[in-house]
DNA sequence: GCTTGACCTGGAGTGCACTCCAACCGGTAG
DNA sequence: CTACCGGTTGGAGTGCACTCCAGGTCAAGC
């Protein structure tokens, strides 16, 4: 397979996967006569890992990591492990997140779809857009809330 | 409320803060007698917004669009609307790419503690390792996977 | 033999999202 | 009075992750 072919299976352009060979992330592949790269089909399982990798928010330095520990074979393997183990716990904490804003989303979506029907809203909902763009509204009176811990109030309009 | 109390409160820095102003992703504050920016309380609602939309993966392009949305009021509910159904679409999508993750990563350390336990791992599992950095493995053969469909195969060591 | 197209290299350029810095100003405590 | 702290501005610098390009090589088809 040459680095074309690779490009389509793959669904990575021929020079991210230079880019990626570059800085380590891929192995360097064989070359044919003419200084061509040729790939094992092999190598797509590890490219669709590493995406999976990125696509759940790890950074590159951390992919680089464990591509270079995974060419140390055996010996890493623990290292490896905790390195997942730590990701995991980071995509269990973004899953929660995403979660949280799913709801978060679905009540302003709602929220919004009865005020374009002309509902009036509660007041508590509707208390951003007079304090906009520095428009003339009465200034606070340091009515903070308690120290150390933020409500996370979603009602921001 | 000053920058410096701000940045506190909602977790940005001064810097960054004046960088949201100067994009449009903050409205101007108004000044006090010295020119510097005077808060009201009611932009931390908003700032906490802006930071789940930023922390469940909407780039700036997006937040400065619904923030521009956010500042002319009522007439753009609708359109704000929309932006929140598609942001939820994504959401969901990574909820799920996210979840999937979590059982990839749980089968892997899974396997990979088994390994360390020194127990033979089933050969489906274990070809990775030996065609590794341009080893001298023997060459593919070009049995490509049925064109189309990439069956996402999870075992890449 | 010549053209075409895929590939090669090294290096420059891009977009995002900050982050840092120099040089300055204004209010307050000692 | 002066030191200091926290603010102000514009602009430069950073790190990530590509992406593009110029200028060249090589193999296959006509």
């Amino acid at each position: 397979m040459r680095i074309g072919d690779l490009a389509e299976k793959s669904g990575l352009s021929t020079d991210t996967l230079r880019y990626y060979e570059k800085i380590g992330l891929l192995p360097r592949p064989l070359r044919d006569g003419g200084g061509r790269r040729v790939y094992d089909a092999a190598i797509l399982r590890w490219i669709d890992f590493l995406d999976r990798l990125k696509s759940t928010g790890m950074g590159i330095k951390d992919r680089l990591r464990y591509a270079e520990l995974r060419g140390k074979g055996v010996a890493s393997l623990t290292e490896r492990r905790e390195m997942l183990e730590a990701h995991r716990g980071k995509v269990a904490d973004d899953i929660g997140r995403l979660t949280e804003m799913l709801s978060v989303l679905d009540d302003k979506i709602d929220l919004y779809r009865r005020m374009e029907a002309g509902e009036t809203v509660d007041p508590a909902f509707e208390n951003c857009a007079r304090t906009e763009h520095g428009a003339p509204s009465r200034q606070e009176q340091n009515h903070e809330h308690s120290p150390g811990t933020r409500p996370r109030a979603d009602a921001e309009a």
